[in-house]
DNA sequence: CGGCGTCTTTGATCCGCATCAAAGGCGCAC
DNA sequence: GTGCGCCTTTGATGCGGATCAAAGACGCCG
């Protein structure tokens, strides 16, 4: 049997979340101004607005939506809704890392998906979730009742095309980490881990240059374990050894630079 | 590094199928009688009908999506598209089992999906596909153009809507397989693999009754390691364990015989 | 029939990563 | 400051599954 200890201790405190007690506020005043016309004003902002699945509202649409919807903010280390819990709503992440984990009865844990802003959150069609959600780093979400959304869905066809890209997308790095998972050695993975995380948190600098990029990593030690199929001291070993390498470098546990991409991505297999 | 060999010369013949050498013949022909008026022929018995993409669709429109159909087949490990090839049609999987693969540059390779009837084949919304399509056993296909296809699905919501359902599935599917690769043993994920295609293949024993129930295993040895991240050599030999145990009864190397289906699944972690 | 190729099983050995153990580093409470 | 807890690193050891090797089992073809 592999590694069966666990249930992380987390730094933050475990709080299942229904709307009670984190601080909310509505987003339903919109003022009229030159360039964004009728447009809520916490959406003006928002990365959903864009790229996320508001991009397929006009400003009334959103309007109209933004009565529905309310923002929360959470700690690292909340759990935003647990495997086999009923989906009550759904979110966009504004802001910060959640981390899709599956667990074993034994407490083998394992991180399904990431996702940062503007992905969209929540299992549509069914009524419970089928993973654990959980806020890696402190997170922002803009969350909207399940029937509310379905409804608009119904009303709006480009909402669940952009519903249906983001699924497919998911789909194929779900796909890209099962070959990750299944066939890299744990110095690739971990590699691999980094890259996405890079290559996710500041797609910029990844595309653009191959200048030097520094990321706060949204994980902890036991979550990269956790997403890779690893444990904490193979992960720590590995990564030990990308910096005595000069692949990366580590400031204090979380901060890492990487000087050239290339050099890392060339580690992925 | 792991296991790098590989390339496997599966005992059929590779062909690049771009829909020339293949039995063909359209589906256009309808007869109307009392049952299944207006309804192609070939369509009355297609799983498709009914469970798959198809149920979207009423009699007048299956004949509009009939005209622009063909129905191929495809021997056992003939590759139905390569990763990164352009894909120029989807198709429904009418009969047979497909094995959805990727690669890497040394060879290491790994399933990433399995496609049963009456599943639906083919990455939208991307002109290349990110798997290799191959089909896992003799396989029979409904295949209409890209452009057609897409085309149905601007003037019909409903076909989108199970389009988006089915990747919903797929994605939980591939997300339970990460939980198997990143965290099960090699005892646990042989079980797991045959108690996922038990239950996709004969849905009605694995759910009504807990009697015996036997299966053509639709995959080599080499594609069970390939879908398990493991070698074939572990592989047989957690088979030869089950089988010594009384969980399964192997006849011929490739039929499959559970008594007791219950105790399968507990092998499953 | 015998010979050959492919798939599968079985055995011996090796190695990568898990497991077990212990010692920093850092933040926080007192 | 000191003490405590958590996260992380590092080292020693063991095991599960990969690798290497070889021998059936079965189908196909001459």
């Amino acid at each position: 049997m592999l590694s069966k200890r666990r249930v992380a201790g987390h730094t933050g405190r475990l709080v299942v979340v229904s709307g009670t007690d984190d601080r909310e506020f509505t987003a339903t005043t919109s003022r009229l101004d030159i360039h964004n016309s009728g447009v809520p004003v916490l959406c003006r902002s928002c990365e959903a607005r864009h790229k996320g699945l508001c991009g397929a509202l006009d400003a009334r649409q959103l309007t109209e939506l933004a009565t529905h919807t309310r923002q929360t903010h959470h700690a690292a280390g909340e759990e935003l809704i647990g495997e086999g819990g009923e989906v009550t709503s759904y979110a966009n992440v504004m802001n910060g890392v959640i981390k899709l984990t599956k667990g074993l009865q034994d407490g083998r844990q394992q991180i399904v998906g990431l996702q940062f802003a503007p992905d969209f959150l929540g299992r549509l069609f069914e009524p419970n979730s089928k993973v654990t959600a959980e806020a890696a780093s402190d997170v922002d979400l803009c969350k909207i009742p399940k029937s509310a959304l379905e409804k608009l869905i119904e009303q709006n066809p480009a909402l669940e095309r952009r519903l249906l890209m983001q699924t497919l997308r998911e789909l194929d790095e779900a796909r890209d980490w099962m070959m990750t998972l299944g066939r890299k050695s744990a110095a690739e993975k971990v590699a691999s881990l980094i890259y996405l995380i890079v290559t996710r948190i500041d797609p910029g600098t990844a595309a653009s240059n191959e200048n030097s990029c520094h990321i706060d990593l949204p994980l902890t030690r036991t979550d990269i374990a956790d997403f890779l199929g690893l444990t904490i001291e193979t992960v720590s070993r590995q990564l030990t050894k990308l910096r005595r390498d000069k692949v990366i470098l580590i400031v204090n546990y979380r901060h890492l630079i990487i000087d050239d991409l290339a050099r890392l991505r060339a580690r992925c297999d």
